[in-house]
This record gives structure tokens, sequence and C-alpha cells, in this order.
DNA sequence: ATAATACGTAACCAAATGGATACGCATCAT
DNA sequence: ATGATGCGTATCCATTTGGTTACGTATTAT
């Protein structure tokens, strides 16, 4: 699309299999660059990129101590993803009680 | 970049706000493609698009009616993402009790 | 003071994304 | 049989995405 898309919600940011290793790995505590980059074989500066996008988001914070930048999981903004995809749940549930009892009925 | 993503998970295909508004929809049932378009500012053929999207991934499945195509809501593959999202709930409640204790420490 | 370290940013680029229009093909109504 | 309806696909295009290398800047080590 042409358009000025500028969709800059947390499910882009969690569209990327990277930036969701990199919130996996933050889940365990937090750490800095080189630590999360040294995961990926990608360059530093793409890793950086990421973050970025996920420091904008707020789904990550920055903390600077000595020459280090400390990233830390801010998983408040995640709850978005989570309320959207909770409601579908009771559908796959449903789906497998059909299941259950189609097979009772055998 | 120039390498050969192919990351066709779901979460790429929640990722597009259109697609999640047409998962919403079929929520609430089966519904055919005229619908389902009526409701953007988007061509038909884009719609056709994004069905196609979720159909690959099997999010969604046809149903041939007459010369209606009826799509309905097949969630068992978001389950994926409830699988991943939700053990970050316990951290955003983790959170939430760490700023409990704070007020309760006033 | 100088070099090394730990990062961010700028510029660039190929591929993917998501839109539009034009067209084709069944199916239903007349 | 003929036209209208419902939908998918082909082609094209601008924008976005996500990678790279080159460079700049602040902090630590020597």
């Amino acid at each position: 699309m042409p358009q000025a898309e500028q969709d800059r919600s947390v499910f882009r940011a969690i569209a990327d299999p990277t930036r969701r290793a990199i919130l996996d790995r933050l889940r365990r505590g937090p750490a800095p660059v080189n630590e999360l980059a040294s995961a990926f074989s990608q360059s530093r500066p793409a890793i950086s990129k990421h973050l970025r996008i996920l420091r904008e988001l707020n789904v990550v914070s920055e903390q600077r101590r000595g020459r280090q930048r400390v990233y830390r999981l801010e998983p408040a903004e995640l709850k978005d993803v989570a309320d959207w995809i909770l409601p579908y749940r009771d559908f796959w549930q449903q789906s497998l009680g059909n299941l259950k009892s189609y097979l009772e009925d055998e």
C-alpha cells in the first residue's frame, strides 16, 4: 500500500522473530546490547534497530551503566496483545469440546 | 533485509490491523467476502489478499456456497500467539504486585 | 593523552508488504 | 443464451522493512 501506514503497534513489534527472541531473553533478566546481539547471526547495528523499535513502543527500557546500555523488559504494553488474543481462547477450547463430544458419541 | 525471510508465522498474519479486524468480525460468525470487504475502505481484491494469507496459515477456512465463499474462523493456529504471550502475563502482574506493596508500605 | 570498548545513527539497498486496476471464471437470474 | 454477481488472480507500484557498512560519541583502561 502506498499510503502512510504508520502502524506502530506492538503487534508489528512482535511480528519479527528476532524481536520476539530478544523479548524472550529479557524475560530471564536485563541484559546489555552486546549480550543480546551475540545470540544472533546479525550485526550489532541491526540489533540496535530492533531495540529502538521495542524502546519506542515502551516494551523495553534502557538504563545506561557506564558505557553499557542495559535493556529491561517492560511488559505492560504487551497486555494489548494478551487482551486481543484471549477472547479467541474460548473458540479453540469450544472446538476441542466439540471434538471430544464427537468422539464420545462414537 | 535482502535475505529470504519467509516468515509465514501467524505473528505476521496478525501484525496487520485489517487482518485483525477481519478475525474480530469472524469471531461473531462466518461471513462471505463481500460482507467482510464492505467494512473497510479498501478494494475487494485487497481483502482477498488478506484472506489468502489467513487461509494459508489456516487461521480461517473457506466454504463455497453457490457463488459465495463463506469464511470461518479457525482459531487453533492462534494458540501459538496465546502460548507465547501468556508467560509475560506473570511479569506485568508481578509489576502490579510490586506497585501495590510499594503503596502499602507508605 | 591515547587507545579500546560499547553503543547509537546515517546512508544505502534488496526484498517484502499492501494497496490499486484490469481481467477471468463460475454461478445465478432473466 | 445473456447479463449480472461474487470472487480470485495477475500485474504493477509506492512504501516499509530489515539487513549491511561506515562513522560518530561517550566512557573506561593504559
